[in-house]
DNA sequence: TTTTGTAAGTAAATATTACTTACCTGATTA
DNA sequence: TAATCAGGTAAGTAATATTTACTTACAAAA
């Protein structure tokens, strides 16, 4: 008998958490499904009750931290008007975003992406989504004047996120220190203004 | 016994040529070793004379790879004088050699970050390398006034890798066509001028 | 009160799969 | 000629993700 999502029994939540720990100490891979269920004091038959894989799993924990992440930014940018600033508020809260949980960082930059399936999961569309945001607003600027007209957005986006997350790998892969304020005033500058002198 | 990479003997060949192809098809954690043998015709065995493990045969696969990338950059910039220029080419080039290899490109930006023996492997070096040169042709832009003196030379870095890699990411997944004439430029053109009207 | 259905959870079997060990064969060399 | 060694095979083993068959508790319907 399958599990079919109506309720949150302890036992999925107690799974949920004693994989997040897992994963904070380890990649993906190296965790096992008797590891999970040990830490979680559960048996490993149950994984199977609430997830249809390992996998499954760990998508199903990317998508919890998603949704506050997105709740986030959604009311970072709630009152601001300009596009421009827009744009640096949301640079700043994903910088911080993925910082202040290396985790989930780890596993949406490293984990999940080298599988296609993760692509047709609920998750995946919420990436999708504030993506889609970014690319509103940087249409928006262009329209109002306040982003060079002759600009493609669709590439001052991937320049954005490309920015985003490759200011972040260090960080997740190898523990390195992330001076927020620094790095994401000085990718908003160079967007912006440019590096030429 | 062990294999001493004396030699390169014609089922060492095998296994990467058929690794690599299968690479093409899938991700790393669905091929498995008895679909390496078979597809090479060569017992699963032999896959463990020549390589340490499932893992060291994909660093192996993309050493080779990186070295005809790194060769490419190499020449592209030999002869050119202006910073700005280096670094154009440099970006126009990352982007070709991804979109001419995706096999390679998968293997670099989704299948090996995830682990972290990867970062001790030789072949992490040579990334290394890569990023280093990116580096030294900012500062000496910054030093010849050829790029803003505040600019900050690792956020830059950050920019323009983040910016390649993430232009190349719906290419690798999901098979998308690139422009990279298109991409390239327009890369360029906000980093160096900037995206402000 | 009895029956029915089902959610939560267990225990043990199974199938896959990365990796090992012991061995064969022919060529080179001491 | 004996010894070594490279290239390769065949048959394992151990780990581990997943499945199956089974309890127990409990709520709603009859």
């Amino acid at each position: 008998m399958k599990h079919k999502g109506k309720t949150n029994p302890p036992g999925r939540i107690k799974i949920m958490k004693s994989f997040s720990s897992l994963m904070a100490q380890k990649d993906f891979h190296s965790i096992t499904t008797a590891q999970i269920a040990k830490n979680a004091q559960v048996t490993e038959g149950l994984i199977y009750k609430y997830f249809k894989d390992k996998k499954d799993l760990l998508y199903q924990v990317l998508n919890e931290h998603l949704l506050t992440f997105q709740v986030k930014i959604e009311n970072g940018i709630a009152n601001e008007k300009s596009c421009i600033k827009q744009l640096e508020i949301i640079i700043f809260s994903s910088l911080e975003s993925y910082v202040q949980n290396r985790i989930f960082s780890r596993i949406l930059l490293l984990e999940v992406r080298n599988s296609l399936d993760f692509f047709d999961s609920i998750t995946y569309e919420m990436v999708r989504k504030y993506s889609c945001t970014i690319l509103e607003i940087i249409e928006k600027g262009i329209k109002k004047g306040e982003l060079k007209s002759d600009l493609d957005a669709l590439i001052l986006r991937k320049l954005i996120l490309g920015a985003i997350e490759h200011a972040c790998l260090g960080e997740v892969i190898f523990g390195r220190e992330l001076d927020i304020d620094k790095v994401s005033t000085g990718i908003s500058n160079i967007v912006f203004n440019g590096a030429k002198a």
